[in-house]
DNA sequence: AGTTTATATAACTATATAGTATTCTAACAA
DNA sequence: TTGTTAGAATACTATATAGTTATATAAACT
């Protein structure tokens, strides 16, 4: 079995879904979610970003670096300083789809506990 | 500044962005998604999904525990068996979106590598 | 030229986790 | 009971990467 084509029993060759996996990873660290969502009110440049983050500045270069590979992030230098901002807004719909399904959860928890908590007060 | 709150200059503590990044990591690796998308047919067994998608048993198990952990499958014993199956479909909506959005990049780059190629037919 | 400032890069450390080998548990069968 | 099979849990290794410190580059100003 060749190792650069191997197929699962869909036939689907699960390297092609590395590019997915990537794609996932780049949003699976709070760091960049935080930049990302500085982001949104407009473009900043990197003192501005590590100032409203909180990040180092080795460590925010490195996120920005990622962030503009996968094409999520612009990178503009303006003489001394590089501006950064959102190339593809798909993301917030990404993170707005996961925010709302989590906040859904949560609720439906939480109505479930007082649905049949022994001591609640609406338990009747 | 109290780390269990910290605030960017969002006024927004960067923990809360902690479960969607968790959310997105379950996504980021590919024998996840090869679990994934074996299991859009409906339910299978351990061992039904060890074979479809070439994982160890051990290893399989892990990750299995993991998408139930984030509340994205579900778990069914039956008899000596245990099934899984999906249980929340929206991370097939949001492995589309990431699918055609790399889809249409790639695209795009191949239209601008003809437009642009100094050995194309059509460069005029 | 030299100096300062903004960003990037390199080297390093510490942690997280994917994969594997092994052991454990529980259901069913003989 | 004993044996067998399916799945989970544990222990371990190897790799990846987030964060940090230190250094490099490059633009703007003296």
């Amino acid at each position: 079995m060749p190792k650069t084509d191997s197929r699962d029993k869909t036939g689907k060759p699960p390297e092609y879904l590395a590019p997915v996996a990537d794609y996932f990873k780049v949003l699976s660290e709070i760091s960049r979610l935080q930049i990302l969502s500085c982001l949104r009110e407009g473009a900043m440049n990197v003192s501005e970003i590590g100032e409203a983050t909180g990040l180092g500045q080795a460590n925010l270069s490195k996120h920005l670096k990622m962030l503009t590979e996968a094409e999520i992030l612009s990178r503009n230098p303006q003489g001394v300083a590089v501006y950064y901002e959102i190339q593809d807004p798909m993301i917030f719909e990404l993170c707005e789809l996961v925010c709302d399904r989590l906040y859904q959860r949560m609720q439906q928890k939480a109505e479930k506990f007082k649905r049949l908590s022994a001591f609640s007060a609406s338990a009747k």
